[in-house]
DNA sequence: CTGAAAGCGCTTACAG
DNA sequence: CTGAAAGCGCTTACAG
């Protein structure tokens, strides 16, 4: 039976009114006023009602984390530097799981974070126009990660720089038959294409830059699973001229990738080359070269647009720039390793 | 500026009163009213205001979701199978990380849930008498993982036929030297000795059932990281008659140990076998040979319990039984493969 | 089956 | 600096 303000304004001897600035810290009370309110409120174990005050102030302090899916590393990590971040600032953080078009179509039909948060911090899930209108007629202020949209604050990476730099290290290296596994998500994933096909145009750059023809059967599009970066390396492995040395879109297709490679008995860099892209937190213990793309960098930066936002500052993009981690699964291709000393 | 339960009613003919009752489906309204008020509703695209009709009742239709560490897969893992229980029963998941001793001392230290949720999911903290007393004085229902407590409903597994299985596994290939890599987080962690110290009786129960004398210098404890496996796994390979298998309490320790092996220029499994446990996202891609323990169905499992308290059942535990998969890191340890035809 | 009224517990102009 | 009062938008006995 929580105690009331009327119960602390009885204490303290003062009105409801008097309990209600004092214990907000709400200026323009006499400072012994607030003391004698705050030791009522004290002995009392009197905490406000939330529902209330919302319902007063129309103000929710709550924050909705939209994503796609909540058990992807790279996911959980963004939200939990987002919500370190919201925490501290006082903000509850709401947690909505979109993971099927489903359950994505049914989010946006309805208002359903009218009255239920101030802000959303929406991940990955590239929002059409209607989504973010939908978004901010609930009166949603909204941040991006991933995604970039007139009007809304967002946060995202240099992809295609990031996949150039990643194949400009192969390349670099002595590579010139370099596949490229990219993301392409089944339609109505509500991934909807992350990340972004900007990696695969960077792959194309880093050829162009060389002069390498670009072979579009080295391009490999497939969802973003372990299982699926392992058969398509497979497959990559079967061709007639089959690549030296692969990118992957992210290191989870790196990881498939590599046990593929790891069950034909081919040897890691010595026979073939890889780069991953993320810098997963398993990425150190395989040894993958990647690209490291301040994934817990995201969360916060964005966590901190959006309160900005709420804060009344207008919309603000950030551009994160990617940098290339090696560790020790890239290196020369065996033909040139052959003729060196 | 969303419609109110009074706009419904002018549009409808109707009372508030038999609005509110009609939307919520309450019975004892004739269907012809029912009927029109909900077309009201829908011409007006009127929402109840939550906080209103929270204030009204207490009952929020909130949980919180309190977990040591998002990052880790296991915890995301369980949060997302948890959550799809949730939310499909009508329930707000809200998330609360509890990833220091300061954070964790300062949640239970003020009333931090009242109003706030009406239901708590805890995930792997051992709550003390006290905390857990504390979260009951907040009206909250709880619902435990990972651990048990007298009067509270939870799901925890039986870790300590686990590490048996596990470490018989290994016997019955024929190891006789095990190693084991257990979880012992620092002093005010706040995951507080999870997975429970069953996993390592279980290992005991195992060489006692093959009357292996154990070895206290062959049990490690340490950290629950790649790294940390990792630096166990390199000490216990100096040791003067190292074992020639490990089983480890998570799969992120037996990740670890898997790349010092592989540092050291060790064949797994034909210079060394390892045993994980959790059948991490990513075990299969390395081939790792783990326990598996139905971390989605734990999350499962528990929101259902949390639900089942909400309606006002009594508490439950369900234990499960958790499963070897066998995958390519065991063997026979090379002596006795050497003799074998 | 329906309505008038009180109540949930705050916040915030408005006066003084 | 402080208080009386209205208002936020629902729900729910209580009557009829």
């Amino acid at each position: 039976m929580p105690s009331s303000v009327q119960s602390v304004a009885d204490r303290a001897g003062v009105s409801v009114s008097t309990v209600s600035r004092a214990l907000r810290g709400v200026p323009g009370i006499a400072e012994s006023t607030r003391k004698r309110v705050q030791e009522a409120a004290e002995e009392l174990g009197y905490v406000a009602s939330l529902s209330a005050s919302r319902l007063a102030t129309g103000r929710t302090h709550t924050v909705a984390v939209v994503v796609p899916l909540l058990s992807k590393w790279f996911f959980a990590e963004v939200i939990a530097a987002a919500g370190r971040v919201l925490s501290r600032a006082g903000y509850d953080v709401l947690l909505t799981e979109l993971s099927t078009p489903e359950l994505r179509n049914a989010f946006f039909a309805a208002p359903r974070l009218q009255g239920r948060s101030d802000g959303a911090l929406v991940l990955a899930l590239q929002l059409t126009a209607e989504e973010l209108a939908a978004l901010e007629a609930q009166g949603q202020a909204v941040a991006l990660v991933g995604s970039e949209r007139a009007g809304a604050s967002s946060v995202c990476v240099e992809d295609r720089a990031g996949g150039r730099a990643a194949t400009r290290h192969l390349i670099n290296l002595g590579h010139e038959r370099i596949a490229f596994l990219g993301i392409q998500e089944a339609p109505g994933s509500t991934l909807g294409g992350v990340p972004p096909a900007e990696r695969l145009l960077g792959y194309r750059d880093a050829l162009a830059d060389a002069g390498i023809s670009p072979d579009p059967g080295l391009e490999f599009g497939v969802g973003n699973t372990v299982d699926a970066g392992s058969a398509a390396m497979a497959t990559a492995l079967t061709m007639a001229e089959p690549p030296t040395a692969v990118v992957a879109a992210s290191d989870e297709l790196a990881f498939g990738a590599l046990a593929t490679l790891r069950g034909a008995g081919l040897q890691v860099p010595g026979d073939f080359s890889v780069v991953g892209y993320d810098n997963h937190e398993l990425a150190g213990s395989v040894g993958l070269t990647t690209m490291d793309h301040g994934v817990a960098e995201q969360g916060r930066l964005a966590a901190e647009a959006l309160i900005a936002t709420l804060d009344g500052a207008p919309a603000a993009v950030e551009r994160l720039q990617p940098n290339l981690v090696v560790r020790g699964s890239t290196a020369p291709p065996r033909r040139l390793r052959a003729v060196s000393p």
